[in-house]
DNA sequence: AAAACTTCTGTGAACGTGCACAGTATGGCT
DNA sequence: AGCCATACTGTGCACGTTCACAGAAGTTTT
């Protein structure tokens, strides 16, 4: 019960392997006649292509790997994961490609992520959450094309990638808070070694300039108990504070229970504003006021210019994505 | 700039492909001076395997193909999928395989995974919320071994899974709340065409027997809308509930905000009950009590059946791992 | 009528490996 | 000395495909 090779196909239509292999990548010279009498061999075999076989004389492989560089404790704690796999999936089997997943927590990781990758195992690599000065991306210099979804610190002129404004969406925020008419307006920040925690506080303090003291804002690392430690410190640190922008909704769920803790009303005492309107901001309570980022928009960008470097084009310019406000009520 | 091949590496090391192959596949008959020159050949070319040459002779792939089949929007919403990428990517490259994502949400995907699987793709299969019935199972019959994350239902001595204790969680939660002297009991249930649908549900009539009427069982599909959806729906029916077991933490999140919506509070009026111990049981207000699944041991011993089962194993016994009960504040 | 295209087809070589097999030392046993 | 096992090495073939090339058949141009 061998599986059918491309002979068997060629036998059964009456032609040659290279009609066969013709009609099977496209090639527009194959006669309507030959035509139809392939196509039934091949529904009879349930023929299907060999890909070793195939790659083995194009030099391609068929496949792209998605390399996520969380430490592993912290891999999909952020629900944006989802969407950029999901869509991932998707459009890369539009394009008769599969998707490979690996991770970059450790330096053992690392290493085999660059064994495959510059053994030519993959036709594309797709960035996630890379952190500044990660050694992986020396390493996949000289590889295939590389893009990432969100920027990548450090090489934005060398690995496209396609992201939401940042920088918009804070300013977003924080000129609604502003509007509100908070005067102590604080501030969460993601780890300061990724563009979403550089970015949304440079957009805070484009806003509030010098009322943006360094007494008003507080790091931490996306997860919730972070947030949860980072608003427990701003409220000793400014105890009379009206208002915090938390750079993401699962750190603000965690600023919400501090808040909590500490007996301050959501949002009559302190206004919360969070940023991603993932899931986690409709579980809270109260709901959370949040900042929309494109989600999947930014991952079909990402991979369309994957695809398109793929295609060999030589060269893309990165995208960048407009954030949306999202009243909730808390803030 | 030709990437090495196996030749090369001979011809550096001044021996025969023959050698190097056996070395690279852990043959016994090698001599110590040869290894060496090996080696040194291989670190000083850069070589890899080129895996396509190899599985063009192997007959096999080193890949394994993770096969979701929730439909496309709902995806990931459930947090559990995470455990189990982590824990594939990681045990599978430990066995040098990697670990290829595919979608089987609709017609065209399907038939894709099939082409995929019965073209010789992946060395294994590994299913995930396989829906009863699904067309798929039957085209997956003649290849590579295939496991399940969770039992498939209808499927249970065909397909091996690991899973949790679904009933016992079940039972453990329905307990407490007798235990807590409450006495009308209602439960939100999952679909009833997954195994966690019908478990859960049987472990809560396991306790209370004829106690369960239809009029205190509403159905949702692991969502959190239908959670609300359903609790609305209970407390219109049955409105002197004063504990709710529900079959997941989202729908759990759900339930919480109907409830709050109706004026009930939780836990005076309302002990509320989830299952999973996902990450959304910590952000809702009050937390979560819930049954807490053992995800990381769950997906682990999936893994294992996978891979005894690719080493050649001709069958494995399903594993059932116990759940635990969680207290928190809901109930 | 010959030449020059166009459209289509078949064939041999190559891609890089693993495996079966044949072969070569080396050393111990009779 | 002869024999046989043991430890190791090299070689040819096959895996299933694509691609370049040569060539056939039919059609248009010269």
């Amino acid at each position: 019960m061998k599986r059918p090779t491309i002979h068997d196909v060629a036998a059964a239509a009456g032609v040659s392997r290279g009609t066969v292999s013709r009609l099977l990548n496209g090639d527009k010279y194959v006669s309507p006649k030959a035509r139809v009498a392939i196509e039934r061999a091949i529904s009879e075999t349930g023929y299907t292509v060999n890909r070793a076989a195939r790659s083995l004389v194009t030099q391609r492989t068929g496949s792209v790997v998605m390399v996520m560089s969380e430490p592993h404790e912290k891999l999909f704690e952020d629900p944006n994961y989802s969407t950029l796999i999901r869509v991932a999936i998707r459009m890369l089997a539009e394009h008769d490609l599969s998707l490979v997943m690996m991770m970059a927590g450790d330096e053992a990781d690392r290493e085999r992520v660059v064994r495959y990758v510059r053994g030519g195992h993959a036709d594309g690599v797709l960035l996630v959450s890379t952190h500044a000065g990660d050694p992986l991306l020396d390493a996949l210099q000289s590889g295939p094309p590389a893009v990432s979804c969100g920027a990548v610190i450090g090489r934005e002129n060398v690995i496209p990638y396609a992201t939401a404004d940042d920088r918009l969406g804070a300013r977003q925020m924080t000129e609604y808070f502003v509007g509100l008419g908070r005067r102590r307006i604080a501030m969460i920040t993601g780890p300061m070694d990724t563009p979403g925690g550089i970015q949304r506080l440079e957009g805070f303090t484009d806003v509030l300039g010098r009322r943006a003291t360094s007494k008003l804002i507080a790091h931490g690392d996306w997860t919730q108990a972070s947030g949860e430690r980072a608003m427990t410190e701003l409220l000793a640190r400014t105890p009379d504070i009206d208002a915090v922008f938390v750079a993401s909704d699962l750190m603000a769920a965690g600023a919400l229970a501090a808040l909590r803790a500490a007996g301050r009303r959501v949002p009559d005492d302190v206004a919360v504003g969070g940023f991603d309107d993932s899931s986690v901001a409709l579980s809270t309570h109260p709901p959370l006021t949040t900042i929309r980022q494109p989600l999947a928009e930014m991952a079909q960008a990402t991979l369309r210019l994957l695809l398109e470097l793929i295609d060999g084009a030589e060269q893309v310019d990165p995208v960048i994505l407009p954030t949306e406000l999202v009243i909730r009520a808390s803030a």
